[in-house]
DNA sequence: AACTTCTTTGAGACTCAATCTCAATAGGGA
DNA sequence: TCCCTATTGAGATTGAGTCTCAAAGAAGTT
């Protein structure tokens, strides 16, 4: 399986084991779309009996976001989301304020505009945030 | 002074009481442009002698965050850090990631677009976080 | 397969920013 | 000035995330 390799891989590039934990926790993270805190990963993967601990499933998130198999996101709600960056698109989010629904989006005009902004100021871009914080109109979202 | 009538204002609209360790908390803010976290707004106003809790500082920033005194920064780095709103122009940020140097940056195209990008999704933007985080050119920077 | 070496794991202690508690203090209207 | 109620400060608590260290396990060697 592909996902397998991938793991093995970057755990070989650095002088790391492949184990059962680790790949369990990159599955579980390749498995949902739905922007998984560290807590829910955790949770996820207790109820499918695998047994793994809190500290194993921090550590290897940082091994994974480290070698850019995981994205790290911040939405300003006292913890980490994480998404699975393996043949996805460069995208950022829109994220509703009442039912925390998200959205990605992306646009190629605002990518390169924020790289010229960033150079005429002196920097060389590495990473970039850009959230969009509102209310989106879904019938179901608490506030209607 | 401008600023003591802006924070009376906004304590009367909120039922809350006039004190000076809120005048304090919030001039301190005002003082600085260096985007300083609640551990330095608290230090430097115990150095001036000035007796305030870590309580009361952040239960201040609260208020002012809430009632657009004051904007809440989060540079991914494991604490807020604030900067005072009256009287400013609407900007983003780029920081650089070896000497923490933050530079202003706002472009009229790039905030047009995002409220229609959002527009787009069924979203009514109410904030957004648009951050740039790369290295600077600047001579005195660390990984010169 | 057994041996060896060195990494990884798990349970729980620990850290640190931020929040909460509650008795003592102090606005501010009458 | 009195009274009522909000505010404050010291320290306890929370919660995400990190660290510790003995036990378990990966993987190369014989």
């Amino acid at each position: 399986m592909h996902n397998i390799d991938t793991l093995k891989q970057i755990l070989h590039k650095e002088n790391l084991r492949y184990t059962q934990q680790r790949q369990e926790v990159w599955d579980e993270i390749c498995a949902s779309d739905k922007h998984q805190d560290a807590e829910n990963i955790y949770n996820s993967l207790r109820k499918r009996q695998i047994n793994v601990s809190r500290a194993t499933v921090y550590r290897t998130i940082h091994v994974l976001v480290k070698n850019n198999l995981v994205r790290r996101l911040n939405l300003d709600d006292g913890r980490s989301r994480f998404e699975n960056k393996v043949g996805i698109e460069h995208h950022d989010h829109i994220v509703c304020l009442d039912c925390r629904k998200i959205i990605e989006f992306m646009d190629e005009t605002i990518e390169k505009m924020q790289i010229r902004i960033a150079k005429e100021q002196g920097f060389e871009i590495v990473r970039h945030v850009h959230q969009l914080f509102g209310r989106c109109l879904d019938e179901k979202c608490p506030n209607k």
